[in-house]
DNA sequence: ATCCTTGGTGTGAAACCTACACCAAGGAGT
DNA sequence: ACTCCTTGGTGTAGGTTTCACACCAAGGAT
C-alpha cells in the first residue's frame, strides 16, 4: 500500500509515545500494548497516540499514561524525538517520546477489557517490538539508569514511605548490580534527600524504619551524584 | 488574524531550530537571525525552518546550519522538542531543537548579503528574542555547560590543534568561572583525550605545545567527569 | 643583557570512596 | 519462656581523588 494512503494531507503525523517503568516482582518492567491492526499487527509496542489539536505535548503524554494505567501525577519527562521518514511504513510519523516512572504499588494496568492487550514486561525479557520501539526503549532505559545515579528519580519507583532496604533493592534492580549496604545508607542519608517518616515496617525480622522523600530537597541536579 | 490562516490543513507545522555556539572575541556567542516578517518582525530569533518532506530531523538541522554558517561536519545534537500550542500566534508549530558547537576559526556567518540579518551575539548580551526562543536558548546553554563537564564537547569549540591554555580559556569562558592551571592540565592529560600534535604555537612569550583531540578516545560518557 | 610575557611543573592536606563483620530487634515454632 | 531465624542497623581503616597553592623556563622585544 502506498504512503499517505489514508491521510488528508501530507504533513507528518505527530504522536507521543510513553515508556512507562515500574518495579514489579523484583524486576524493572515496562508497560507494552499489543497492536490491534497493521502495520505490525499483533506485535507489542510502546503505548502512544496522536497529539490532539490544541494539546500540549506533555499533556498528550500524560493522557496516554492515564489511559493506559489510570495514573496521574507521576514522574514524566521528555526523552527524545524520533522522526526518521521511514519509521512508519504508512506515512511520516514524528513521535515525541517521554518516559514515566510509576510506583510499584500503583502499577496496575487497566483492568479486565484490556487484559490481553496491555501487559507489563521485564526489561530483560522483551518481546519483539513494532516500529523503532526497541531503540526508543533502550534509549529510555539508558536514561533511567543514568538519572538514577545523580538525581532523585529512584524514589518515584517506590510508594510514599519505604524502608532503606527497599530503596536499596530498587537501585540494585535498576542498575543491575549489588550495592554495599553501609555505603548505600551513608550516602543516601548524608545526601539529605529523605527523612524518617515516623513508623516502622513490621513483618519479617526486625522492624525497619520508614522513610519518605523530602519534597523540599528537589535540588535540580544534586551537588554531588548520589552514586558514582 | 486567525490561526491556520495560510495553512492548507490543520496539522501542526514541524520545524527545526538550531542553537549555534562558538567562541568569538573571548566570549561564548550564538548565531541569531533577524526576522524579516511578522510575527515578531525585526526581532532576533534562533535560526530554523521547516523540515522538508522525506528529510530526517537531524538532516534538517544540519541543513539549517549549513545555510546559516556554511559549515558541515560539526557537533550537532538534539536538545528538546517544544510544542506548546500557543508558541506561534499564527498556527501550531512544533519545533525540534538542536544545538551545534562550531570552532571559532570557522565561525563566520555567511558573507555580504546577510550582513544585517545574521549576527553573532554573546550569550550575556542577547537582544529580546522572538517566540519562546529565550527559553530554548537558556536550555541549550544549560546543556552545553553540563556536557562540558563530563564529555569532550569542549574540543569542538577549538581549531583542530590548540594549546592547553587555549583549551582552559575555552572552558573558563563557557563555565563562567576560573580554573586552576595545574589541576586543569593534570585532569585533561590524565583523562587521555588529547595528545601532543607535535608543534609549538609561538608569538607571545614562551612557545606553547600544540595538542589535538584524540578521535579514538570517544568514550561515550567518560568514566569520570572531566570537571567536578 | 634586561625585561616582559606566557608555558610548564609538584606537593601536602582534606574529602571521598571502598571494602568489610557483627550485634539488635522482632516473629515463629517449640 | 526459650531458641532460632530473619532482617535492620551500625563504624573504621586504607586507598584514591580533589583542591589549594608558587616558582622557574623559554622566547620576543627593546
Amino acid at each position: 500500500m502506498d504512503r499517505q494512503a489514508r491521510s488528508g494531507c501530507n504533513c507528518p503525523a505527530i504522536t507521543v509515545d510513553v515508556v512507562i517503568f515500574a518495579l514489579r516482582d523484583n524486576a524493572l518492567q515496562v508497560l507494552l500494548v499489543k497492536r490491534g491492526r497493521e502495520p505490525y499487527e499483533g506485535m507489542w509496542a510502546i503505548p502512544g497516540g496522536p497529539v490532539e489539536e490544541g494539546e500540549a505535548l506533555e499533556a498528550a503524554a500524560g493522557r496516554q499514561l492515564e489511559e493506559k494505567t489510570g495514573l496521574t501525577d507521576v514522574f514524566l519527562e521528555q526523552l527524545y524525538t524520533f522522526g526518521d521518514p521511514e519509521r512508519d511504513p504508512r506515512r511520516r510519523v514524528i513521535t515525541v517520546t517521554y518516559f514515566a516512572v510509576v510506583p510499584a504499588s500503583r502499577a496496575v494496568s487497566r483492568p479486565a477489557e484490556d487484559a490481553w492487550t496491555v501487559r507489563w514486561y521485564p526489561v530483560g525479557q522483551l518481546p519483539p517490538l513494532a516500529f523503532d520501539h526497541a531503540d526508543i526503549l533502550s534509549y529510555a532505559l539508558r536514561r533511567l539508569r543514568y538519572k538514577l545515579e545523580y538525581t532523585a528519580v529512584g524514589f518515584e519507583l517506590l510508594p510514599s514511605t519505604f524502608t532503606l532496604t527497599e530503596l536499596q533493592t530498587a537501585y540494585e534492580i535498576v542498575l543491575g548490580e549489588e550495592l554495599d549496604k553501609r555505603n548505600f545508607r551513608r550516602k543516601i542519608l548524608s545526601a539529605g534527600v529523605i527523612e524518617a517518616a515516623g513508623g516502622y515496617r513490621t513483618g519479617e525480622g526486625r522492624p525497619a524504619r520508614l522513610y519518605r522523600y523530602r519534597d523540599d530537597a528537589v535540588a535540580e541536579v544534586k551537588a554531588r551524584r548520589l552514586f558514582p
